[in-house]
RNA sequence: GGCGCCGUAGCCAAGUGGUAAGGCAGAGGUCUGCAAAACCUCCACCCCGAGUUCGAAUCUCGGCGGCGCCUCCA
């Protein structure tokens, strides 16, 4: 089965087809940067990275590009706030961001440039617009005239008249048409500027896009994504003054991320009670927690984001940890070391049971990036491997037990999970596994002449400092437990 | 009002024409001094009503319920 990509220009399903044989170009709208990330800020990025690492796996040489947006009102007011400059708040904030994606495993971004960084470019897609007839300036702005592009509407799939009727009209407006939007915005005093053939100012909100998915991706690409709430007017407007700019197609496929709720309202820095902060999202669960909610359904649906349900998708990761720990036992290999084929093949030299839920793991994936149903299968995987170490010993023949765990690396390196060993919940270096050791000795004769009153005494109060002791045939095993 | 999305077990969720993946929780079992982990077993007439079909959770129509966008938002 071939790779199926949803299109919201289409609305359908769509065979995956690139520009350039091989390559995927892809750009996803990252945030403006006036307050810290919270988990909805995430979704894009942690779908559209292991979008990324599934296309790099078939075999695509893949160019992602995220946008910082470092110059919008709301920043001048934040900053105004705050008692700063609009260039500190957004070098705080993006280094918020930036910490948040790599605890997150986000790798693939390629690019990620500023807006501020391209004002040269904004203002010569302003000049082009205004040349071809497709703007006008008006009193220090600029706007696009939406009365000019005929396809206007054609992502959002809007009647272009009725977009006119039901814009907001602003009584001082400059525009000529209430749906017309600002490309670029007169400045007041004491608001950052840039000098343009129409006076001081600043671009307006969607021009940035536009001037950086092309400067560095070309008139057209491959995929462009974002979350839903962004179709319109975003991405709609983007779409209509790009290629009004080029005359060329814009982006081959439109992809949008499901919205993420807090008890069923969507989260949004307009209703503060749904917001929560990665960093203390971060400092109390695993990052592959976090990381397998935003993947375990399909990436157009919406999540309802919980703290029950995070502590659910901690709890079931263990499933996970556990098995790695017993492949140590068994092999004296970690994990995390383990060396598994990047590029997808068709056969895979693992038992067939392993082999067949690798297949519907990636027809999964095929189907539009299927997350949840390939992490259903991951679950089946490992639970195979997990009865298959129950009957081994160090001493048996390992190789079909590792080949099976070689896939399993292969498929959570496509969803970017399990990259790095979670983090305890309490130090554990040389000496504390000499002490654990001296504990279990002696809990051992305590057992031994049936002192267990003792004995669970000390396996309790370890549970309590965040080691858990298990007394398997072999011996007791001990482990520090991760963060939830 | 316009344009969409969704309704599958207690909760989350895949499947979208051939008789219901998976996770969490729960019940029973194997193992264990007990526990834990792991494994095995059990746990759904797929919101309601019509229709199409040999056959529908899946397609069509009509209800009911929830949500998003249309305004800043990832």
């Amino acid at each position: 089965m071939a790779l199926r990509v949803y299109n919201t220009l289409s609305r359908t399903k769509e065979p995956f087809q690139t520009v350039a044989p091989g390559e995927v170009g892809m750009y996803v709208c990252g945030p403006t940067v006036y307050s810290k990330s919270h988990i909805g800020h995430m979704v894009g990025p942690v779908i559209f990275d292991t979008v990324k690492r599934y296309l790099t796996y078939l075999g695509y040489k893949v160019s992602w590009v995220v946008n910082i947006t470092d110059v919008d009102d709301k920043l001048i007011v934040q900053a105004q706030k705050d008692g700063t400059t609009v260039k500190a708040l957004a070098e705080q904030v993006t280094a918020d961001y930036l910490d948040c994606l790599a605890a997150l495993n986000v790798t693939g971004i390629d690019h990620m440039p500023r807006a501020t960084e391209h004002i040269g470019d904004i203002i010569a897609i302003n000049e082009g617009l205004i040349e071809k007839g497709f703007a006008y300036a008006s009193g220090g702005d600029v706007y696009f005239d939406v009365s000019k592009a005929d396809s206007y509407g054609k992502l959002s799939h809007r009647d272009p008249e009725e977009l006119q009727a039901g814009a907001r009209i602003e009584p001082s407006s400059l525009k000529r048409n209430p749906g017309d939007f600002a490309l670029w915005k007169a400045s007041k005093p004491g608001e950052p500027s840039w000098e343009s053939p129409w006076g001081p100012g600043r671009p307006g909100w969607h021009i940035e896009c536009s001037a950086m998915s092309l400067k560095i991706l070309g008139k057209h690409f491959d995929i462009h994504g974002g979350g839903l709430d962004l179709v319109f007017p975003h991405h709609e407007n983007e779409l209509v003054q790009s290629e009004s700019f080029t005359g060329v197609p814009f982006a081959s496929y439109w992809m949008h991320n499901g919205l993420l709720t807090r008890e069923g309202r969507k989260i949004s820095k307009s209703d503060p009670d749904t917001i929560v902060l990665m960093g203390d999202l971060l400092a109390e669960y695993q990052p592959d927690a976090i990381r397998l909610l935003l993947l375990s359904s399909h990436y157009r649906r919406p999540i309802d984001y919980g703290p029950t349900r995070l502590g659910e998708i901690a709890r079931s990761l263990g499933t996970f940890q556990h098995a790695f720990d017993r492949f140590k036992e068994l092999t004296g290999e970690s994990f995390d070391a383990l060396e598994a084929p990047s590029r997808r093949a068709d056969e895979v030299s693992a038992p067939a049971e392993v082999a067949e839920h690798r297949r519907g793991f990636l027809e999964a994936m095929d189907d539009d990036f299927n997350t949840g149903g390939a992490v259903g299968e991951l679950f089946e995987i490992v639970r195979i491997l997990n009865r298959t170490a129950a009957g081994l010993a160090p001493t048996s023949d390992l190789a079909d037990y590792r080949a099976g765990m070689v896939v399993l690396k292969e498929l959570t390196n496509i969803l970017g999970l399990f990259a790095k060993p979670p983090e305890k919940a309490a130090a554990n270096d040389a000496l504390t596994g000499d002490l654990m050791a001296l504990l279990i000795d002696l809990r051992a004769r305590l057992r031994k002449e049936k002192q267990y009153a003792l004995a669970d005494e000390v396996r309790n109060r370890l549970t309590a400092l965040g080691v858990t002791l298990e007394d398997g045939p072999e011996g007791t095993r001990w482990r520090v437990e991760p963060k939830r």
